[in-house]
DNA sequence: TAAAAAACCGACCAAGCGGTCGGTGTAACC
DNA sequence: GGTTACACCGACCGCTTGGTCGGTTTTTTA
């Protein structure tokens, strides 16, 4: 009982100080010794709690990216009467604690994407099943949106998540130097832009 | 003369192979000697013509990856009259040579930028350099677009350089598998729509 | 409190890395 | 036709990597 205690808190551990390691110098040039270091503990202890750096890897997927990607994500937009001004205040949300380089998920899981993008099959498949979940999440509201009378019907929801998501993990990847407080600045405005010009007028 | 000829030639064939494999496996997980086995030679090879690989990797930025995209991404467009129309095509004709998995060096750029970041600040430096060549490029057809009347003169510029650059490397980010025909699809739909929306309507 | 199971230690290994260096073939020059 | 400089070779070096394993400490159990 205390038993299985302590070895989620270890595991917990080594895998919140790996998350924050591999998004900071990546996988491949991130040793399980920096993480070992970093904890003060041995290969031992590492080998004894995961089988292999990759699987060490998934298991913080799995574990830590899928739930924070929900958290800051998906879940502030679900079920928001209107899904425009909840994807915006969503996003605005996300990059004003990116600009304070606190940990920003959906960075993180695109960062992740192009880094094991066709070098390892088995963990982009599971980064793509977070981003699944995020666009499924969004073409849902969207869709909505539309029945609700919130947005002009004959638009292609699935086209304006792709064009959302695709732009969000852009700009993120932009605003890495000084400047990112001005690109948000200019994100907000031109993602506000965009979606007020599908906006429903008047109506409903 | 001849053996200028010769040592150019050796060189240029090292940076595309470089370029290739750099690009499919990144730069960190791939070793010179990849690189070397692929053609064949030797590292002494290497080693004659490059100080190390930080430095081959640094003049294939100079030597190829500029000028890859500026044919690209901005020859296209510079000196077109209508800047949307430009754009929109120039954007299309780069996600279409994308979607045969060809180089696409908009992509390349993206990729290295978020390889790099953080981890070699010299590197990092030429990549951003690149980068604002592209935007500087975007800013000034945009600005153009305004005096001759194809766009709404309160938009700003910055800030739609900004969101199309961003949206352009995020769809390419998310254009891995097979889906990428969708993806581009809806991309290209949704730029013409938000360009649209911006265009000087009448007038002229 | 003794035995058993779980958690952790750290020396060690083979493989791979970027980089060096003394040597070799070959074309250009006098 | 000998000299010289350029282009290339590949064994080798020191170091780091992911992973192993026999052993020790800590905790649970009975």
């Amino acid at each position: 009982m205390d038993k299985n205690l302590k070895r989620m808190a270890t595991m917990h551990r080594m895998q919140t100080t790996g998350l924050e390691l591999f998004y900071k110098k990546g996988y491949y040039n991130t040793s399980v010794d920096d993480i070992l270091k970093e904890l003060s503990l041995s290969k031992g202890a590492f080998y004894y709690h995961f089988e292999s750096k990759e699987d060490f890897f998934v298991s913080i997927v799995q574990n830590l990216l899928v739930s924070k990607v929900y958290n800051m994500l998906i879940e502030p937009i679900e079920g928001k009467e209107d899904p425009f001004r909840a994807i915006e205040a969503c996003f605005e949300n996300a990059l004003d604690t990116a600009e304070h380089n606190v940990l920003d998920y959906g960075f993180v899981l695109s960062n992740f994407m192009t880094e094991f993008n066709g070098r390892n099959e088995l963990i982009s498949k599971y980064l793509r099943d977070i981003y699944k979940m995020w666009e499924v999440n969004l073409v849902t509201i969207l869709q909505k949106g539309k029945s609700d009378g919130y947005i002009v019907r004959h638009f292609d929801s699935e086209a304006i998540a792709t064009y959302l998501i695709s732009s969000y993990m852009g700009i993120r990847m932009l605003m890495v130097e000084g400047n990112s407080k001005m690109l948000s600045y200019q994100f907000k405005q031109q993602l506000r832009h965009y979606l007020g010009s599908m906006t429903q007028k008047e109506l409903v």
